[in-house]
DNA sequence: GGTCGCTGTTGACGTGCGTCAATGCGCAGG
DNA sequence: CCTGCGCATTGACGCACGTCAACAGCGACC
């Protein structure tokens, strides 16, 4: 069969075996408030984590749906390409995220993931997930928040692609990544973007020049020093002030 | 309790029985693909109708999250506001279509919901429909169906903010429409848009100017007739090429 | 019928960001 | 070490769309 050859990603695999209660993730990840023996299960049917080299891609589009991913370490793009070939960068995703919610719909992948970097990521048998979920009440009721989150996330990003300034949006861009990085205990002010410039601006709709052209502007407005992609925000408050104060992506 | 009482919408209600199994949006709504027996404990849990009349909202920004709604007649539009007066509309809503997802992540209304006519809504109670979703299973699959089809939307909106010009973005829309009313035993050419050029602009992050005069050039270029809100599309396929052949939104 | 108010249209003009092009910079490979 | 290549920066310029402003159409209401 064609499709599933070409829809086997490239990628190693390792057989490591999951364990939710012992990682790290695990208040951010699926398994938020599950009890220990719901839990079990649920890493039953976790049946691996699979590493995923930087530019290797966890899925295409059109791939038929099998599993979802929860990032573990690294971090993924999705992207998507109009037939003239402009691409559009629909996400980024770190660890504690999921990924391929959007493939449920047409049982089939809509867009492209592609690791950042050196990532690993534990594989969700989507239809076993499901099964599960019938069962465990938690675990159902997780599912449907974290779809109704990635709504909500979408709906931010429609606000910032309709409404805000270049700025505005980068801004946000950045206080959203600094948001998601402490909430995984690092730091809020020492980024390291693992995308490129042409990812960011085909995430904010905007081109690659403005997008250098702000970081330029922002270090000269003491908001904050840019070392290549090392980021570090100097100045938080003013950067929020910057971002037209809504616009909180991904919370 | 001042939120209750804040939350509580000021429409008038109707005590109709919700009949799923005589709807003519079932093909279309939640009980797709449940059998007459599951149908039927659906309909136990969707309590009732409501009438709501043009400019009335279904629920405003903040609410608690009490019920998600399917559109019976009439539409809908959500909106959101920026801190500065700024407005996004996020959507609009036809018969068949469900209003409300992005609330369940927070147990709260991100966004105003407003009737652009009068309309009627099934009201579905989320809790109790979480709790049959967990006995259904068709239901919960068709539950996070629905979910992730909303979720494939907003990409594709988000490809349109963010990589289309004006004049694609609103070909896109008039053909959203142009499905949607088609999937409804409507005509595919002949539209009634209920919304205003200002909603269209908000939705599309265009200027109401810019909408007004790509109408009056896409009329001009032949490709539809514009009567004020009543728009007659003559070359669907040319729409389509303008439309740049990729976002399809909401199929 | 006249007035008001709202929505939509059209034109003139300004500007934020895209495009094009040249240059800089860091890293991999010989 | 030098070379080459991909990514990033910077500047000059143009254009698509926003802004501002005037006006037209139309229904609601007295």
């Amino acid at each position: 069969m064609v499709s599933s050859q070409s829809s086997r990603p490239i990628v190693s695999i390792s057989g490591l075996k999951v364990a939710c209660k012992s990682c790290n993730l695990r208040e951010l990840c699926l398994p938020l408030g599950l009890d220990e023996a719901d839990m079990q299960q649920l890493e039953g049917v976790i049946q691996r984590q699979r590493a995923v080299k930087k530019g290797e891609m966890l899925y295409r589009t059109g791939d038929p749906l099998r599993s979802l991913y929860a990032v573990r370490r690294g971090s993924f793009k999705t992207t998507g390409l109009m037939e003239d070939g402009r691409v559009h960068v629909s996400g980024f995703f770190l660890p504690g995220e999921l990924l391929g919610f959007d493939a449920i719909n047409a049982d089939r992948h809509p867009c492209d993931a592609e690791a950042l970097e050196t990532s690993d990521v534990c594989e969700i048998p989507y239809h076993k997930l499901e099964e599960l979920a019938q069962q465990v009440a938690g675990l159902q009721h997780q599912l449907l928040k974290i779809m109704s989150r990635e709504i909500v996330r979408d709906e931010q990003l429609l606000v910032l692609l309709g409404r805000m300034t270049a700025e505005e949006r980068l801004a946000s861009c950045l206080l959203s990544f600094s948001r998601r990085q402490a909430r995984l205990g690092l730091s809020a002010t020492d980024l390291s973007l693992a995308m490129s410039r042409q990812d960011l601006g085909h995430y904010l709709g905007l081109a690659i020049e403005t997008i250098s052209r702000l970081f330029s502007r922002f270090q000269e407005d003491g908001l904050m020093e840019v070392r290549g992609r090392t980021v570090r925000l100097l100045n938080l408050e003013r950067l929020h002030d910057v971002a037209g104060v809504t616009a909180r992506a991904r919370g």
